[in-house]
DNA sequence: TTCGCTTTTGTTATATTATAACAATACATA
DNA sequence: TATGTATTGTTATAATATAACAAAAGCGAA
C-alpha cells in the first residue's frame, strides 16, 4: 500500500495536528471540541465528514469498539500491504497499532477458502497491556 | 474454551430466540422492536443488559462495526479458545463467523512479543463475500 | 414459611454517537 | 468570467447506548 496524496485544507490539517497531539484515539466529539478552540461554531458533521475523508485515504483508523479515531502511524510506510492490528487496552484504553506480515498469510488464506474479498484487514483485539498487567 | 452454564430466563430465552430466527445479525433497536411484540412496554435497557450478559457468556458477539449482534454459531463446539473471525460482507451485510486455530498461533506471538493479555481475539474483517462478488 | 440477600427486570430520563439535507463558499479550469 | 466540482457551513434530527433508581423474582438459611 503506498500512501494516497490529497488536499491538505486547513480544516484537514487542523484535525490532523489535533490527533498527532493528542497521541491516543479520540472520540468524534472530543474533537469537536478542540476543534472549536479555533472555530468556535464547529458543528458535528464537519468532524465526521473529516474523519470518514481520513479513513479512506489511510490517514486515521477508526476503532469501532472505542467509538475513537487514531491517526495511523506507519503512514508513510512499506509498499506492501500488510495486515494492520490495533491492540486496545481495556484498562487504560491505550491503542497500539502494529503492523504484521505474517497475519496477511493466514487472512489470505481465509480470503480464498470463503471466497471472500477482503477489503479492509484492521484487526481490533482486546485485551490488558503490559503496563496494566501489574 | 467450553460453553459457560447460565440461569436462562424467559427474557434472555425470547431475545436469543429472536437472534436465533433472524439468522443475521440484529441492532439493538431491531430485536427491541422484535421483543415488543410479546412485551410491548420493553425499553432499551432491557436488550441492552440481556446482550451484555450473553456476550460475557460467549453467546452473542457484537459487532461493532455495525452496531449489530448475532448469535455465536458454535455455542456447543471445542475445548479450545480457537480465534474467531467475523466476516462482514459490506455489499449484503450478512456475517459469517468462522473458527480457525491456524489464526491463533500469530495472535499468540504478537501476544508475547508485545506482553499483551489477549481478552477478545474476535477479528472482523470487511470486504465482500462470494455471493456479492458476482 | 419468613427473613434477608442477590439477581434480574422494569421504568424514566438522558447522554452519546452519527447522519440527512440543503446552503454557502472556495477552488480549478476552460 | 462562467461553469462545474469539491469542500465546508448550518440546522435539525436520527440512531445508539447508559445512568439511576424502583420493583419483582429467585434462593438459601433460620
Amino acid at each position: 500500500m503506498t500512501t494516497q496524496s490529497f488536499t491538505a485544507t486547513k480544516l484537514r490539517q487542523e484535525i490532523i495536528t489535533i490527533l498527532a497531539a493528542a497521541q491516543k484515539p479520540l472520540k468524534a466529539y472530543d474533537i469537536l471540541s478542540l476543534l472549536r478552540e479555533t472555530r468556535p461554531n464547529a458543528q458535528p458533521p464537519t468532524v465526521y465528514r473529516v474523519l470518514e475523508f481520513l479513513k479512506n485515504k489511510d490517514v486515521v483508523h477508526e476503532v469501532s469498539r472505542q467509538h475513537t479515531y487514531v491517526l495511523c502511524q506507519n503512514a508513510e510506510a512499506g509498499t506492501e500491504h500488510e495486515a494492520n492490528l490495533l491492540l486496545i487496552c481495556t484498562e487504560c484504553d491505550t491503542v497500539t497499532e502494529i503492523f504484521e506480515a505474517q497475519l496477511s498469510k493466514p487472512l489470505k488464506k481465509f480470503s480464498k477458502q470463503y471466497d471472500f474479498a477482503i477489503n479492509c484487514s484492521t484487526v481490533e483485539l482486546t485485551g490488558v497491556c503490559q503496563q496494566c498487567q501489574a
